[in-house]
RNA sequence: GCCGACGUAGCUCAGGGGUAGAGCGCUUCCUUGGUAAGGAAGAGGUCAUGGGUUCAAUUCCCAUCGUUGGCUCCA
């Protein structure tokens, strides 16, 4: 083979021969001219190049276009470095921080100095990118010294810049230039700046730089952009059907809950149609609680601060959270209970327990109260107030694996039972550089983290893992569902404690007649009952199955003549325990449909002339128009079918 | 908690230094209509709250409260 060839191995398994030095764009172009001209970058023995870097050794390359999420990911990423000249050029003197691609789009954090910045400014920013764009500068590599690197940002000037080389090592840093603007950049990029078609500046937000919120606080802007105007267009039309789902919108809508400033930041009142929503949440996961051998507990709201100060739970937020409640003579302190374990660890403690009272699971839908930042309080996402279907499972340590893995199957069905099927599961572990954050020894860690570890490989379950996401008496499992703007968030969690056990000093007596120490399981299937409610609306519009609508049928008389009829299929559905009404106004057909439908109620019962005289309705089902004239018997026998049904994961 | 934006009728929103408007909803009347909006009339607002500037503030300024997009936090 001649020093001067290279082989490239292509991703439909051929192999082609260049010349040394090739690159990954002169490969596209000797494929196709549009190909060459929709390279953004490639993939060089799995690492994103730019397209314009040559390729001196045999390799194996995916041209990656717009297409891919790695060709998405380089685009935004030039995009940042693009806003950056934009912002440099309209702002001379400003200062720089990080710039990343995110999920969709990119930010840039900026220190304006003493020049002020706000959101009308952004259409200035936008303007002066477009035009830049334009240009079609090409982005350029250039491999500096760490000398070289801090002395150009040295007298620049950006301070930033210069802490985030402190932390590189000295060849292996890399510039990136493209019209008037250079950056510290590893890469990769675009070719050039042309690519960029269509930009939009979202928003503005304060952002701490490192994260850090002890230094100063940068002003992060936030865009997208793309390679065509139409993508743009499409993309803005996508935000606007995810307002529909908002759940804050379709909870006034549809009158499920509600918050008044006089009762309290973060604390949600359950109208009657959200109650009913989530009575019947409830009933469906205790269903399936009493099958998997749990028993119900009630524990009071309030617990005495003793209690707190035993779980560890006011050492570690008792100065951030709801100060205590003093009883009027003595000054005893009471907290509003923050979580239910602690009580649990009581209930626990009535009376001495055998392994052979092991596992003992003990379900709670209790509700805990939280001080949250006022900045994080968001719809029924993040509350004060909140119930969880908490539960803990008390077992021995060789009962750990099995329950661990029982209870994954339950939040499986959980989740598949509504619909939830995007969901991604996190191992969520201890942050080892801070780990006076947790409670407990080393050694009970390893041992709960190690837990969880292996009974979601067992189960075959595809995870991440996060570190510093854990509780701070042990490791979590978390399921986090997406909500309407592909925000995440932690719905399910199960975690594995062996600190509290210790800390409330429980105990059983074994077969060899010693006391031992039981594990704890804490684990809530939905997470919370609010912040369920809320991803659930968000993924279904608030168009739920017949079992979970608040409202299940509405019946609709043509005209005021067919009202007793009406109310004889009304009264028929209610005794046969569905739930709705007749809409008795004076209105025509087509209003009380369009009501109806915009209502979201799954049944809509039509009844006039020819229904009462052949005792029958007229269905229409939410969403699916007309379906046609049905026995009133029949229609009941078969909403009893789909009741049954709807319990049963995989049917249809 | 921090940075930014916002707060006008039940809801969605327009307006703007001289004490307010639309659509929907609501009430009443007419209409008795067959699968996504029938017609008419009417009621409804201390323009979030408190200060300041001004002859005059809902409008401008400040603070507070609330909402919201992020950041930080999240038992």
């Amino acid at each position: 083979m001649s020093e001067q060839k290279v082989k490239i191995a292509l991703p439909d398994g051929s192999v082609k021969v260049y010349e040394s030095g090739v690159t990954s764009h002169q490969i596209a172009l000797s494929i196709s001219e549009g190909l060459a001209r929709n390279v953004l970058a490639a993939k060089v023995n799995g690492e994103v190049w730019d397209a314009s870097r040559p390729i001196l050794h045999d390799s194996s390359v995916q041209l990656l276009t717009w297409n891919d999420d790695e060709g998405k990911n380089t685009f935004w990423h030039s995009s940042a470095h693009l806003m950056a000249e934009a912002l440099e050029a309209l702002y001379p003197g400003i200062k720089f921080g990080i710039g990343p691609a995110v999920e969709s789009g990119f930010y840039y954090d900026v220190d304006f100095g003493d020049q002020e910045f706000n959101a009308s400014d952004l259409e200035k920013v936008e303007q002066k990118m477009t035009e830049l764009a334009r240009q079609k500068n090409a982005y350029l590599r250039t491999e500096v010294s760490k000398n070289e690197a801090l002395d150009y940002f040295g007298t620049k000037g950006d301070e930033y810049k210069l802490e985030l080389l402190a932390d590189l090592e000295d060849g292996s840093i890399t510039f990136y230039q493209q019209g008037g603007f250079t950056d510290l950049c590893r890469g990769p990029h675009i070719p050039d700046t042309g690519h960029i078609k269509a930009i939009k500046l979202t928003n503005i937000a304060g952002a701490y730089w490192r994260g850090d919120e002890k230094r100063k606080q940068l002003t992060r802007l936030y865009g997208v952009t793309f390679p065509k105007k139409k993508e743009l267009d499409e993309y803005l039309a996508l935000l606007e059907e995810a307002k529909k789902r908002d759940h804050r919108k379709l909870g006034r809508e549809l009158e499920l809950f509600a918050f008044s400033e006089k009762v309290g930041q973060g604390l949600p009142l359950w109208l009657p149609k959200g109650t009913e929503l989530r009575e019947k949440l409830a009933a469906f996961l205790k269903k399936a609680q009493v099958k998997a051998g749990y028993e119900s507990v009630i524990t009071p709201h309030i617990g005495s601060k003793s209690l707190y100060v035993t779980s560890g739970h006011y050492e570690k937020y008792g100065q951030d959270s709801f100060k205590p409640i003093l009883t009027p003579n003595e000054n005893e302190e009471f907290l509003l209970k923050p979580m239910n374990c602690p009580h649990h660890c009581e209930i626990y403690k009535f009376k001495p327990r055998s392994y052979k009272d092991l596992p003992l699971r003990m379900a709670e839908f209790g509700t805990v109260y939280r001080y949250e930042q006022s900045g994080e309080l968001h719809g029924l996402t993040r509350v004060r107030g909140f119930t969880q279907d908490d539960a803990h499972i008390f077992c021995r340590p060789d009962q750990v694996n099995e329950e661990f893995k029982q209870v994954i199957d339950l939040v499986l069905y959980v989740f598949e039972s509504l619909g939830f099927k995007d969901f991604v599961t996190q191992i969520s572990l201890r942050d080892p550089e801070n780990k006076q954050k947790y409670i407990g020894s080393d050694d009970v860690w390893e041992k709960a983290e190690s837990a969880i570890i292996e009974a979601t490989s067992e189960k075959g379950l595809k995870t991440i893992t996060k570190l510093g996401e854990a509780a701070f008496y042990g490791p979590k499992l978390d399921f986090m569902v997406k909500d309407a703007l592909n925000r995440s968030w932690q719905l399910g969690t199960i975690q594995v404690d062996y600190n509290l056990p210790i800390r409330f000093d429980l105990e059983y007596v074994g077969s060899d007649n010693q006391k031992h120490r039981p594990v704890m399981i804490h684990r809530a299937p939905f997470g919370s009952m609010e912040r369920f409610v809320a991803i659930l609306l968000e993924n279904t519009e608030g168009k739920f199955p017949l079992w979970l609508s608040p409202l299940q049928y509405i019946v609709l008389p043509i005209s005021e003549k067919y009202a007793d009829y009406a109310n004889e299929v009304d009264q028929q559905l209610k005794e046969g325990a569905f739930s709705g009404y007749v809409d008795h106004r004076d209105e025509k057909i087509g209003r009380k449909i369009r009501d109806a439908e915009l209502s979201k109620i799954p049944y809509m019962m039509i009844v006039g002339e020819k229904e009462a005289a052949s005792k029958s309705v007229s269905i229409r089902r939410q969403g699916a128009g007309d379906t046609g004239s049905h026995d009133l018997g029949a229609l009941l026998a078969y909403m009893k079918h789909e009741l049954e049904l709807s319990f049963t994961p995989d049917k249809e």
